[in-house]
DNA sequence: CCCCTCGGCTGAACCGGTCCAGTGACCCTC
DNA sequence: GAGGGTCACTGGACCGGTTCAGCCGAGGGG
């Protein structure tokens, strides 16, 4: 059973291909009874555009692209991408856009990709997440001359489209929170050194607590995993000063710590305050229920999708600053004992 | 600046079209030495086929489609679907499909992607998860003609090509080895009810409880988010007969009823025994570590994947049973008190 | 009444590949 | 040395749309 195509619909129309194709486009051409019929013939047979046909004149690919870069088993973990992408998605598939996506190995095998979906006309742009200090890909996707949105800090996004966040707003909030508690030793369990906006949370934490005269705050660099979250809390909470608050980068570092905490006999907050990065259901069903701050990710995503569609329609997109983190506090904070 | 295309190449090499196509082809019907030069060429000014081209002649539109159909705030929750998805993935880049993804509200908007992206060309074919019992779209991409595997059981999945695990013997495996360790009294905190694998599970459940002669052995359904689960879990645990150990279908739900026993003073394993469904760094990192049932997931939308691209290649494509998910046993399940 | 305009439509080129029929040139063979 | 076969390659149709130049007829203006 072939698909049906405007050479079908006009042998029943009786009139020509061109004329099919101004009906069907709303275009000036025909007149709005030829128009009709013509719909009416098309939507009984089924016709739908094929978009190989559409793609081949010029015109978008109607797609963009999403190329994840950490291993399977880190992206699993993090609600983070789930939620970017069915923002991203709800953007998109209201203007009838599709989604590629590919999980790959590293930044080469990643501009790999861009380079197969851009030169292969896949896509019409893409959105590059998880930005590295002078990250090699902001250079090589400017060469490639593709529509690109990124997501991170306009420091670190050359000449492309950046949709960030104030990060160091929301560290400088938690910080001085903590403080306000009455906490004097705060340590941050942070997440991949090379991520630029690790960069930028450590240099804000750094700032904060220099700024308001407190002693060591110590910041211990992870891969984002339980494990290692785990690690870093141990290592915190033997050291002879240890800290009376911790500041997580995501929320599954955040339950670890909370849990080598109790194993240590430290109540939670009594002994010991938590906060975790990106609220998740996840903070909720621990107990205590973790402080956290809180992002509408769905929605940077969102806000991404739609800087992309505008650069591709050629409308110049202008840089997006996205709402800050907030700090939401539960049981996981109090006043050091 | 222009993309290549073989009539460059063609122009360049001093040769036709035709010449060029079967030279990138690694095709019969030129000389090796004219192949050679042809493909030096092309790799020098960076060529790349378009897709939309290839596709017009009849051809493959190289990828597959997946429409996933829970609200975005339970998709993120669960490391299962990007799991799934690495999984996925990696088997399609490998032969360098693409995965269009696309999250939905409903089955009728899931319908309708499936529609425009078989009816544009877009894919070549689609995995369908989540089935339900009776699920209204199996008849209707039956009725598309569109290449496509379904994860779940044969039962449910019409005259499309399953992939399927076995939860009955996973449920059994647990159950034994629950009364094994003594317990008599086992409940279950299910998952959404109109799920076929709810389902399966549920009846799995109710047999072998029957046929070990057990007491009541509770179901509750829910939502698979945190809070139902923690309702499920404060229900069972506050019934006069309450349970000595709760299976639950998910992780987060799992972690949440954790909490509602230590919450309530019970001592998990000595009180309650806990044992979650899919393995997940969470489980790991409370305390106590959770007992779980473990499954390849990667691995399982690896094989799903396969079998769709044999089916798109016209082969046969068999159903496939996959491994059964495996107990490990960890911290939270011991004999009763 | 004739010319001009314009709406409505046709026919064909075009996008970038694939692939088939056909054409020489060359070699082998009887 | 004529006939046949193979090899290397050409030219062009084709896929399903878009788009543009051009054509025809009706209606309006002078």
């Amino acid at each position: 059973m072939r698909r049906p195509t405007i050479a079908d619909i006009a042998r029943q129309a009786g009139v020509s291909k061109g004329a099919v194709s101004y009906a069907l486009n709303g275009q000036p051409g025909v007149s709005e009874a030829t128009r009709a019929r013509i719909l009416a013939i098309a939507n009984e047979i089924g016709w739908r555009p094929n978009i190989a046909a559409r793609a081949l004149n010029g015109a978008r690919a109607h797609a963009v692209g999403l190329a994840l870069c950490r291993p399977a088993r880190f992206l699993g973990v993090e609600p983070f991408f789930m939620e970017l992408i069915s923002g991203i998605e709800a953007e998109l598939s209201a203007r009838s856009y599709a989604l590629l996506l590919q999980v790959v190995g590293d930044h080469e095998a990643e501009m790999g990709v861009y380079r197969r979906w851009w030169g292969e006309g896949r896509v019409d742009g893409a959105i590059l997440v998880d930005l590295h200090l002078d990250d090699p890909r902001v250079p090589q996707v400017e060469e490639l001359g593709m529509p690109v949105v990124v997501l991170g800090h306009p420091s670190a996004a050359g000449s492309l489209v950046p949709v960030w966040a104030d990060d160091s707003a929301a560290v400088r909030e938690t910080v001085e929170y903590l403080v306000a508690l009455g906490h004097r030793r705060i340590a941050r369990v942070a997440g991949l050194p090379q991520l630029s906006h690790t960069a930028i949370r450590d240099r804000a934490f750094g700032d904060v607590c220099a700024g308001l005269g407190l002693d060591a705050c110590p910041i211990v660099h992870t891969d984002y995993t339980g494990e290692e979250g785990a690690r870093a809390t141990r290592r915190l909470l033997s050291s002879p000063e240890r800290p009376t608050a911790i500041v997580f980068d995501n929320d599954i570092m955040a339950v670890a710590g909370l849990s080598v905490a109790q194993e240590m006999r430290l109540d939670v907050p009594a002994d010991l305050s938590v906060v975790a990065w990106d609220d998740s259901p996840l903070c909720q069903v621990v107990r205590p229920p973790l402080t956290v701050l809180t992002r509408d990710i769905p929605a940077y995503g969102a806000h991404a999708a739609q800087r992309l569609l505008a650069l591709i329609d050629g409308v110049e997109a202008r840089p997006l600053e996205d709402e800050a983190p907030r700090l939401t506090t539960r049981g996981s904070t109090a006043p050091p004992a």
